[in-house]
DNA sequence: TCAGTGATTAGG
DNA sequence: CTAATCACTGAG
């Protein structure tokens, strides 16, 4: 098992985010026991012209780390209850992040962060350096197909952005 | 179907 | 300061 690096997460949000499905989404518990959960689904919110993305009304204090390079982590709580767990793509200036919104036993962007312990101290987290959350490349074989749908939950986005097949899920072959 | 919940943001 | 907006979930 290896550790993604940066490379990986600096290219574009729409490479990126696909090839996340089947990787190890790695958390170090504060006891430093270590869980590894398979990632199974995700979407992809792509820079200033996409109308979903938050960055697209700017730079702003939560939106801020979206403008760094890829592999840090964009946390932010939604509808006053729970944490979303994205991480950061793209070069610096490029603000592109990936919604992990699903990973195997926990189905759910709210389930998963509250399961995993994750809340706002993990904004701004180095994905390469952290020693508490981390992705791997997975050793089991690639067994399944990758289906696209358009994105949950961004009605407001208008017609061109919400129909976007940007939502990434596994399925079994 | 629909209420709960609070950070974030733009606008006075 | 105020008010509107939300990448959601679970109960009924």
């Amino acid at each position: 098992m290896s550790r993604l690096q940066r490379d990986f997460f600096t290219r574009d949000v729409l490479e990126v985010a696909p090839d996340l499905l089947g990787k190890i989404l790695v958390r170090k518990f504060d006891d430093n026991s270590i869980k590894k959960y398979l990632i199974t689904e995700v979407e992809a919110y792509r820079g200033h012209e996409d109308l979903a993305c938050h960055a697209s009304k700017g730079r702003t204090p939560r939106t801020e780390i979206m403008f760094h390079e890829g592999g840090h982590v964009y946390v932010y709580l939604i509808y006053g209850m729970y944490w979303m767990l994205n991480f950061v793509t793209d070069l610096k200036d490029t603000p592109q992040a990936v919604l992990i919104r699903g990973i195997e036993g926990f189905d759910g962007p709210g389930k998963l962060t509250k399961n995993l312990l994750i809340d706002k101290s993990f904004y701004g987290e180095d994905l390469i350096s952290s020693n508490r959350l981390w992705i791997e490349n997975s050793q089991i074989s690639k067994d399944f197909k990758i289906k696209t749908t358009p994105r949950i939950g961004i009605d407001y986005a208008g017609d061109i952005y919400k129909n976007k097949l940007w939502r990434f899920i596994t399925e079994k072959n």
